[in-house]
RNA sequence: GGGCACUUGGCGCAGUGGUAGCGCGCUUCACUGACAUUGAAGAGGUCAGAGGUUCAAAUCCUCUAGUGCCCACCA
């Protein structure tokens, strides 16, 4: 062991870290098998850039059980991954390609994809290299990509299956369309402000009635009231003409229990095609009503000669953007007289892509969707019956909430980064769902058939990550001799990740490793918060607050920022990240680095085979740390990580090091050379407890002091030695 | 419009019924051989407010205020 009086994590890290590499121990296969298995398939991360704190939060609390559970004698695996990251990856390339004055829709599909393919490839590289870092012990052997052959096959296999047994549809249905990504979303994608817009009150014949789109108004196929609205009955089911700035038509009135007889007049316009409401009241009045009219196009532009195409009065509104489009309007209507009130003081929520902001446009789009319903009841079930856990248990209640009222899921996207739909349409209408293209239609007989353009949303892969990483083969699992991976760590034991993507991703793996395995794919699910900075503020690129991990690495070493992610981190809390904070664990890892050095300058001598004669405070001494080991082992099955870690620390500088070394000081200069074997004996012992229980949280420093103690087994890691007993 | 959480010394957080704790920061002192990324001593809180339950409440209940977050197709 080097004598530097400061402890310098460079000269440690990487050292440590393939030392444990050659060992061969982060794979199980190394282990024994004993009664326990312990597995944890690691969030695969995005393949897109490079690891940022919240990436170290998860890597610091996986490591730290995967760690303990090893020393326990757990036969333990920590599977990693990469994400392709679909639509996330998408759009950080697609800004790449606007740096260089590029546009995906100028790039041929194939082309497109090999480039996308080598730039996530490249990050996965970097991703892997600081894993490596922040000492994540995982079984490298095993790591896994979204986009490796057999998971797109068994992602098809999976919407093949379902298909098949009819939880898969295909919709004409309202979807939120980017006009700037050029793709649809899930509900889930949608983020949604409160603005303050216009509500305009304008006259369709002899009604007065309230809107804030304007601009669709060329696609109003009725007006509806609620039915017993007294002021309306002379109306219902009437025709009435109105001006439509391109013309005059009739539109009917009808009834409609879904109007809110309060809002603006108590009637409504009715465009079923840009409207998701409007959209359920024609499918009630279908018989009664026309059918949706387009007059948005995918770029979030009035297309209106399609539908009027000899009009001339359209060809002034034609092309024009939504929001010009409704100022010109207005003041057409009121020039023309047809407004009868502007309020300026109507706030609402609006649907905005997550990623750019734009407003979201309601468009009408054939797209793939999972019909819910049926996987989401027995996800509740598992979740009610507590054969899955939440940490902290208040989510319970969130995940009850939004798995009750859940809506179908479409999973359709419009890019090109993704698994592609294994969907074929020929020409004569007929669709086949099979992985390879057909060689002809069963319907037509004709060849002219081509695969579905639209990708998968990336969470449809992975919410079958758990059992797709582990292999998971349902022809395979009659099998021969060998013990397959999936038979072996699934259900896997702890599911660790932020609470932000519960539902994205935690509820969708319950339903569909239950729907795919017949089984839950994880016992525990862990909810870690979120890092904010100092001041308890969201970090982001714009703000400038981000801070990078590896630079805290470089100045602190990775045992201080895994210190400082995890004390004063209690789950489903966000975390206020201080560079301040970093620095007491730095303190603390050379307070570590000192104390060992003392002990190991002043046991040279040591005797491992003589057997101490203790005195009865020597024997108090242990004992209390017996009880310490005990209790601190107790914090670890409860998954109080926060407060171990906050209890070794405490133990370790104010027992260990202010009273227990403080006290053998003298005994150590002691003219008994029995008494100084003693207490040689008691301050290794201490001190190596001490490492053990200090390991999964300070991996590197305790792993490098270990490697020099006189007392240690040969060939042996304290990343594989066995935890202390109690 | 619903729901969830938070409010404890300057800052960040523990603490779920029985005389207020931790880290950082602060004050004073100490650079004698493990460590100044240190040691010793210390200051600092009517636990957001009000009411209730109890022998006893930061801790349980009700209400109020402030903060943050999530969900929601009111045009």
């Amino acid at each position: 062991m080097e004598i530097s009086k400061i402890y310098e994590p460079k000269k440690v890290e990487d050292r440590i870290y393939n030392l444990w590499l050659k060992s061969g121990f982060f794979n199980p296969d190394k282990l024994p098998i004993k009664k326990k298995v312990f597995s944890i398939i690691m969030p695969p991360a995005n393949a897109n850039g490079s690891l940022h704190l919240g990436h170290a939060v998860f890597v610091a609390l996986q490591d730290i059980m995967i760690r303990y559970h090893r020393m326990k004698g757990d036969k333990t695996l920590w599977l990693p991954g990469a994400d392709h990251a679909g639509f996330e990856t998408q759009v950080v390339y697609e800004k790449k390609l606007e740096k260089e004055g590029r546009n995906r829709f100028q790039i041929p599909r194939e082309q497109l994809w090999k480039e996308m393919w080598d730039f996530t490839q490249a990050n996965k590289t970097i991703m892997e290299n600081q894993l490596r870092q922040l000492g994540a012990s995982c079984d490298w052997s095993r790591k896994k990509f979204t986009l490796d052959p057999d998971i797109i096959s068994k992602t098809q296999d999976t919407f093949i299956q379902m298909r098949k047994q009819g939880l898969v549809y295909r919709g004409e249905r309202l979807v939120n369309w980017c006009a700037k990504h050029q793709t649809a979303f899930s509900d889930l994608e949608i983020k949604y402000e409160e603005r303050n817009d216009p509500l305009y009150y304008i006259k369709y014949g002899p009604i007065i009635l309230a809107t804030g789109r304007l601009e669709t108004k060329f696609g109003d196929t009725a007006i509806a009231v609620h039915p017993k609205d007294k002021r309306y009955q002379k109306y219902i089911n009437k025709e009435v003409e109105i001006e439509t700035l391109i013309g005059k038509t009739k539109i009917k009135i009808i009834a409609d229990e879904a109007v809110d007889p309060d809002f603006g007049t108590g009637a409504v316009k009715v465009t079923p095609a840009h409207d998701p409401t409007d959209f359920e009241i024609w499918q009630r009045h279908k018989n009664e009503i026309p059918g949706p009219i387009e007059v948005i196009d995918k770029f979030g532009r009035l297309n209106l000669l399609e539908h009027f195409p000899n009009n001339t009065e359209a060809k002034k509104y034609h092309g024009l953007k939504i929001v010009e489009a409704r100022k010109i309007i207005a003041e057409e209507m009121e020039k023309k007289g047809l407004m009868a009130k502007i309020d300026q003081n109507y706030k609402h929520n609006v649907g905005l892509c997550y990623k750019c902001g734009n407003v979201l446009e309601p468009r009408l789009l054939p797209q793939w969707f999972i019909k819910i319903k049926p996987l989401a009841d027995k996800a509740i079930e598992v979740v009610k019956k507590e054969k899955i856990k939440f940490i902290p248990s208040r989510f319970n209640k969130i995940y009850f909430h939004w798995m009750k009222n859940i809506h179908d899921w479409n999973i359709s996207r419009q890019i090109v980064w993704g698994i592609q739909i294994p969907a074929w349409f020929c020409e004569c209408g007929e669709i086949i769902i099979q992985k390879e293209k057909p060689e002809k239609c069963a319907k037509c007989s004709g060849n002219k058939i081509e695969q579905d353009t639209d990708v998968f949303d990336t969470w449809f892969s992975s919410c079958q990550w758990p059992f797709l990483a582990l292999g998971f083969n349902k022809s395979q699992s009659s099998s021969k001799s060998k013990i397959t991976d999936y038979e072996t760590y699934y259900p896997t034991n702890v599911m660790e990740t932020g609470y932000d993507i519960l539902f994205f991703w935690v509820a969708r793996m319950i339903m569909l490793g239950l729907y795919k395995t017949k089984k839950i794919p994880f016992k525990t699910v862990y909810l870690h918060g979120l890092v904010n900075d100092k001041d308890k503020k969201k970090m982001s690129k714009s703000k400038g607050n981000v801070i990078d991990p590896f630079g805290i690495i470089a100045d602190y070493g990775a045992d201080a920022l895994r210190m400082g992610l995890i004390i004063g981190n209690t789950p489903g809390n966000d975390l206020a990240f201080s560079e301040d904070k970093i620095r007491g664990y730095r303190n603390f890892a050379n307070k570590i680095w000192n104390a060992s050095r003392f002990v190991l300058m002043n046991t040279k001598k040591f005797n491992p085979k003589s057997q101490p004669k203790l005195s009865n405070k020597d024997k108090k001494t242990l004992n209390d740390l017996k009880t310490f080991t005990k209790e601190i082992t107790k914090l670890m099955e409860d998954f109080k990580f926060y407060k171990a870690a906050e209890k070794i620390y405490h133990y370790f500088w104010h027992t260990f090091c202010d009273k227990i070394i403080e006290e053998q000081k003298k005994r150590l200069s002691d003219s008994n050379k029995a008494n100084q074997q003693n207490s040689q004996y008691l301050l290794l012992k201490i001190l190596k407890t001490c490492l053990m229980l200090l390991h999964p949280f300070m991996p590197f420093i305790t792993e490098e002091v270990y490697q020099n103690l006189p007392i240690k087994n040969k060939k042996k890691c304290l990343m594989n030695e066995n935890w202390p007993k109690y």
